[in-house]
DNA sequence: TTACATTTGTTCGTATGTATA
DNA sequence: TTATACATACGAACAAATGTA
């Protein structure tokens, strides 16, 4: 005979139930990226479920990305920091594989209507206003990477050009800090296209070369589309590096 | 006081050791992909652990595709086949997601000596012989994909085109039947390049066409190289669809 | 259709080890 | 040194899915 519970549903393991409990309690901000989340025996008495069954569900929110345990010092909710995390989103290497940090330089800030496709995939009513940003990413004193980034703007509201000059961290950070925005999850789709116009001038090449082309779409809890990009690469000393299919 | 065991190592704990001892025991082809390994009662007799113990070493595996769950019939080896576990290696859709199968069709296949950076992808010596395959692949009626394929002559002794051309299955089910060889992880990198000579005509495109140009290392177990190809991608209707960064 | 044995999935809990502040 | 927190290892009981008699 199992205990009362009002909030189990039939079928639904009682594990998978703590995790979406979790998700909506990140979700509404009680529980902030960088911070500390209350102790395995806590969290227990809180849903009311033994240990082993909390921990599987936080097994899968560690295997995510949004929770990370730290044995003696307890569980976080994942931040993005320069130091912590960054890579995961940030897929381009030197052709030797190796990864160093860009430096960015905002070439264009703008507020317009979306287009089709911004309302498509920020999920977006058309005719929303959305801002528009530029960024040029250096690397070893490259100029390789061209980021074309869409935010709708009733997540961000009243964003102004110099908030983004005067960021210190990364720009996840920034919607971390000023919007309560959390990125943990993205999706990517990658064509190669040719160099023209203003995107060549900004990577100093000649008209036709070929470039990676990353349309990304990035989500908050909830499955929330927070930012949609495009990413041109020009990968004459640069590459996409894939994650290992898992 | 801990039972006397004469394989424990200090500081690794003992489902790691456990998760070893299973790979070790599918690398030397005890338990083939496809079949059945024992049940989690007899493993906990084989390796004299608990059975949460050994969950957590098979979990692992589950999670890296290496071995795959069924409630009630029982823990199979990972096999590669046309309806499983097919789209985990092949991530070229169509611009608006779709995936189908592709047909493949052999265009050259020798027999050479492998130049430098096969050697070293490959772990072969210098002047290795190696094979290489060049496929096309066709999706919907279009013929978006080549692939490169080097192959190290002593992982396939005896291959030969026509065995290539008999194939009914996948090529990644060829090895695993014909050279016990089983492809359980890729790596792969991504550059932007122009089509010309015969890959211009293989796909189609005029010269200058811009394509995906993808390395892909294929390992084994224990991370031996298997195969190293380059696949070439007309992203005029079609597109690679990289993984959730997880 | 039914009954049963087998196998994995879920949930419970205890004891001990290891890392941290 | 001590208390706290997560990590590992143990195992019992029952649920759910599967295949077969």
């Amino acid at each position: 005979m199992q205990p009362f519970d009002p909030s189990a549903t039939p079928g639904v393991p009682l594990y998978k139930e703590v995790k979406r409990r979790i998700l909506a309690t990140l979700s509404v901000g009680e529980w902030k990226p960088g911070g500390l989340i209350p102790s395995e025996k806590e969290l227990c008495k809180l849903f009311a479920v033994s240990i082993g069954t909390l921990r599987k569900a936080i097994d899968e929110l560690v295997i995510e990305n949004i929770l990370v345990r730290h044995q003696g010092r307890g569980t976080f909710v994942v931040s993005h920091n320069r130091n912590h995390h960054f890579f995961h989103f940030f897929n381009i290497t030197r052709h030797d594989g190796q990864k160093s940090y860009p430096t960015v330089e905002l070439v264009r800030f703008s507020k317009v209507k979306a287009d089709a496709l911004a309302c498509e995939k920020l999920g977006v009513a058309a005719g929303s206003k959305v801002f528009v940003l530029i960024n040029r990413l250096s690397l070893d004193g490259n100029k390789p990477v061209i980021d074309v980034i869409t935010l709708p703007e009733h997540l961000f509201p009243g964003l102004t050009e110099q908030q983004l000059r005067q960021r210190t961290n990364t720009l996840y950070n920034f919607y971390q800090e000023n919007y309560q925005l959390n990125v943990i999850r993205t999706e990517e789709h990658i064509r190669a296209t040719l160099a023209g116009g203003e995107l060549a001038e900004w990577l100093a090449v000649t008209a036709g070369t070929p470039l990676l082309q990353i349309g990304r779409s990035a989500y908050s809890y909830d499955n929330q589309p927070v930012e949609w990009r495009i990413t041109y690469v020009n990968t004459e000393q640069y590459e996409y590096a894939a994650k290992p299919a898992q």
